[in-house]
RNA sequence: CGGGGUGUAGCCUAGCGGCUAAGGCACUCGCUUUGGGAGCGAGAGAUCGCAGGUUCAAAUCCUGUCACCCCGACCA
């Protein structure tokens, strides 16, 4: 894409109230726009970074055998009422009225609808396991949003909701949904660590949260350096040394980047989800759910992965491959961008060019804001040499490759 | 929801009873410039969040209201 169409612009100034690193780096290099409190656009270069981090989850997750489909956003009052969340929803569920006066939920979860689903198509064992999942709007009505994607009222999850016919089965898949958390965030440049956790208003009888240290991080966790042992602080209470190995546990604080809950028959008896068995008796179905947000996933990443000049996008979210910057308007210059540009496109790479007539410090700088893993620079300089000048995000010095060499290098 | 804070041009800020509301970024035009947010000149852009009040005079003081931010509580 050219620059110079680029709709977005950065800034030079954060707004006023973005306090975080990494509110401040999407605000600044315009990758998101704030709408009211916790509710936000994703401009152009945030939705591509949104696109790349929502499709590494699809592949993960279709790996272990998950299938997509889209629930609605307005849920029915009946559906929350099967299960008695309607009133103990906290925080509070966003409720609309129709015209006829009818009340909705906006979806803040969706266990209500995909048991619904579920139970009107499944009757047998044989018909299981179904793991079913989706990238929807949830929203959450939250008392206050913070820091930017974060916290907010209105976000895109993944949630994953797994129908199982015994509790091994069950557990099984909470392990493998476990492992695909971990290369997901392995693939956004992230090292993360489950702890414990309390359940909540989802329920259940077993609960990880995906924790990424974080000094930002708001959420409290007691850790065991020695065995990797760590639980969420209300669920630790007053425990100080590990349960494992009975060291002493150190205190962090971090970012929930995803959540595991096993609801066992929670959702199912209540809704009647139920299947026939080999010895043709009715049980309830064995349910779990796994959802991360998306948005603060991608906070979570700019926490972890910046430098005072910007962020560093760990390759695979970027919002494009190739950052190709052009230095000087001669017309030998402005050629050799294009033929850059052009062949590198022919090779599937997705090449941000920047063909502004702008000082050459303005995109430099504009470059290390926005963050592309790689970035080329064709100038006099490197044309007396037949050369484009490479330099990687997150390396420290710049090297000069011939045209002819360049594939090599980018790919 | 409790406590604190802030609303001035698209963004960041100055002005805090007194003349035509000031500066930087961004924007438009011209010339210059081209390896780390360029220089000079010209220009456009604001009912000072909104409503009411006090005053000869209100961006400035008072009351109300709305919005946003921070701390706390809450958090699927």
């Amino acid at each position: 894409m050219l620059q110079s169409k680029l709709f977005t612009k950065t800034k030079k100034q954060a707004p006023k109230g973005a306090e975080t690193i990494s509110h401040k780096f999407l605000a600044r290099g315009d990758f998101i726009d704030q709408t009211a409190a916790g509710i936000y656009t994703f401009l152009p270069l945030g939705w591509r970074v949104h696109n790349k981090v929502e499709n590494i989850i699809r592949e993960e997750i279709n790996n272990i055998g998950g299938q997509e489909l889209f629930m609605p956003t307005l849920i029915p009052k009946k559906s929350w009422q099967e299960t008695g969340r309607w009133e103990t929803i906290d925080p509070p569920l966003f409720i609309v009225k129709d015209r006829h006066d009818k009340e909705f939920g906006l979806g803040s979860t969706h266990e209500e609808v995909i048991t619904d689903l579920v139970r009107k198509r499944i009757s047998s064992y044989s018909e299981l396991p179904v793991y079913l999942y989706q990238f929807q709007n949830k929203f959450r009505n939250e008392m206050r949003a913070t820091g930017g994607l974060l916290r907010v009222r209105e976000f895109i999850m993944k949630d994953l909701y797994s129908f199982d016919v015994s509790k091994k089965a069950s557990m099984d898949f909470y392990e493998k949904v476990r492992q695909a958390y971990i290369k997901i965030f392995k693939r956004c440049g992230l090292e993360v660590v489950a702890v414990e956790a309390d359940s909540g208003t989802i329920g259940g009888d077993l609960s990880h949260e995906f924790i990424l240290f974080a000094e930002t991080g708001e959420d409290k966790i007691v850790f065991c350096p020695a065995c990797n042992y760590g639980a969420n602080i209300e669920k630790a209470g007053q425990a100080t040394e590990c349960p494992n190995c009975k060291k002493k546990l150190e205190q962090k604080s971090g970012i929930e980047a995803g959540h595991c809950f096993h609801l066992g028959t929670k959702y199912s008896q209540a809704m009647k989800a139920e299947f026939i068995d080999k010895d043709g008796k009715k049980k309830p179905i064995i349910m779990g759910c796994y959802g991360i947000g998306l948005g603060r996933l991608i906070a979570a990443i700019i926490e972890v992965s910046h430098d005072d000049r910007g962020i560093i996008w760990p390759t695979g979210v970027a919002p494009f491959d190739v950052h190709l910057l052009s230095i000087g308007n001669s017309e030998k210059v402005i050629e050799q961008s294009k033929k850059v540009y052009q062949d590198l496109q022919k090779q599937g790479m997705d090449v941000l060019y920047d063909d502004r007539d702008k000082s050459p410090g303005e995109k430099f700088t504009e470059a290390d804001l926005i963050g592309i893993p790689i970035r080329l620079v064709v100038s006099e300089k490197t044309l007396a040499k037949n050369s484009v000048e490479i330099k990687k995000r997150n390396e420290k010095e710049e090297k000069l490759v011939e045209l002819k060499e360049l594939l090599k290098y980018v790919k």
